[in-house]
DNA sequence: ACAATTTCGAGAGCACTGCTCTTGACTTCG
DNA sequence: CGAAGTCAAGAGCAGTGCTCTCGAAATTGT
């Protein structure tokens, strides 16, 4: 009824947290590939068919590690844009840009787990994709803010079809004063941050704009000069 | 000394292609993680040990499927953009963003291979570079010929300090006429058509902008008003 | 307080993987 | 013809994810 509830609840929760650190260790020495659940359990001392009681499969646990990715970056962000609030919607958009790359740079294997190519064989379950709205939905917040103070450029064609009716959904769920043109603005951008870090981290800038620190940030201004943020 | 060398060598080189098809169609089914030798050998009708006279190890195989995926993905953009070449910058334009992304929702896990995370583990080597740079050169191209005929955009911040240089040097090599700034713009188009594509590809998009059709090519579309491509 | 139930770790085992090494047969060339 | 080079095959190693069973321990119900 309490909190610390029997010591078997508390010894499992513990060693579930155990599990997800060691495999999380694993991930970032040798990627999703050289995940192991043998060696994951070799190195916490247990056979490795104890270990599925705790995640009924390798999959589980890469669900598991996925939704923390997510979770992680979520919070990064939400942390950042909380921390830029009073400096207005430009410094906001660097702020919240910036989390990405830099937590993808600290933790790449994870951010491959969760921006890469899925693991093959491997279905994302419905369990990921509410934590994975977290982070876009910082970035649409700020556009929403900007949207409301009138800051927010509308310059572009408006998109028609079907593709009108997709962007209203996504302003209609998050961010109703967001017009469709800027919509797709903002999703181009957030493709364009994912396809930036990948590139940097998957080597395909080697010997051209490696190192990138300068082209995202340049890059991440532009696109605040296209959703029309003040300087 | 001729073209149809021995006996032998003409087995060795159709046994090569055999082995790389059959790799080929077992990344399709089951993708790089579901890449097993000894499978593609089975299929073949040979005992696995014998695959390694023709590749020394699993990571050579996937190199050259990898090179091969690039190739493909060059030859097809070369193609597009030589078929648009009479019909204007933005037709061009067009024309080589969509080659990508057929390609990609064509062959989904070669596109995966060549642009997405890396198989961890596995280091790409120094020959697929030079493949790797074929794409972006048929875009880097379109902008080339733009710049001559006076129809490249150039209104954004000049790139300054290490950026400008990585910029400089990207023109230097392979379109002298293509100023930072525009050279800047192109990488952030690059980058976010992967991204787009990765999106699509890996099911980000699921439950919002899926079908992406129409937002790819908007956001194609604006990418040409971007560079200053006349309608 | 004692019995019934649930939870857990250990171990053996299955079918599979990439890869190495050796053996014996075949082809090519001097 | 005979030496040199090439090839497929087979056995074997160390590793994988996963399943099943078994006995011990902890929890729960009475």
């Amino acid at each position: 009824m309490n909190a610390s509830r029997t010591a078997r609840e508390r010894a499992r929760a513990e060693l579930t947290r155990e599990i997800k650190e060691e495999a999380r260790r694993q991930l970032a020495a040798s990627g999703a590939q050289g995940l192991s659940l043998r060696a994951v359990s070799r190195e916490l001392g247990m056979v490795s068919s104890a270990l599925y009681r705790y995640f009924p499969s390798r999959d589980e646990l890469l669900t598991a590690l996925i939704v923390d990715a997510y979770d992680a970056v979520g919070e990064r962000a939400e942390k950042a844009d909380r921390e830029a609030a009073g400096d207005g919607l430009r410094a906001r958009w660097r702020a919240v840009c910036h989390a990405l790359r830099d937590w993808a740079v600290e933790h790449p294997h994870e951010y491959a787990l969760i921006y890469g190519s899925p693991v093959p064989g491997y279905a994302a379950p419905e369990d990921t994709i509410a934590p994975a709205t977290r982070y876009p939905f910082v970035l649409i917040g700020i556009a929403q803010d900007a949207a409301t103070a009138g800051h927010l450029a509308a310059d572009a064609p408006a998109p028609a079809g079907r593709l009108a009716g997709q962007l209203q959904g996504i302003s209609d769920a998050m961010a109703p004063d967001v017009p469709p043109a800027a919509m797709a603005r903002l999703a181009a951008h957030w493709s364009q941050l994912t396809g930036m870090i990948g590139f940097e981290l998957f080597g395909q800038f080697a010997n051209t704009l490696d190192p990138a620190d300068d082209f995202f940030a340049y890059s991440v201004d532009r696109m605040a000069d296209d959703l029309g943020f003040p300087a």
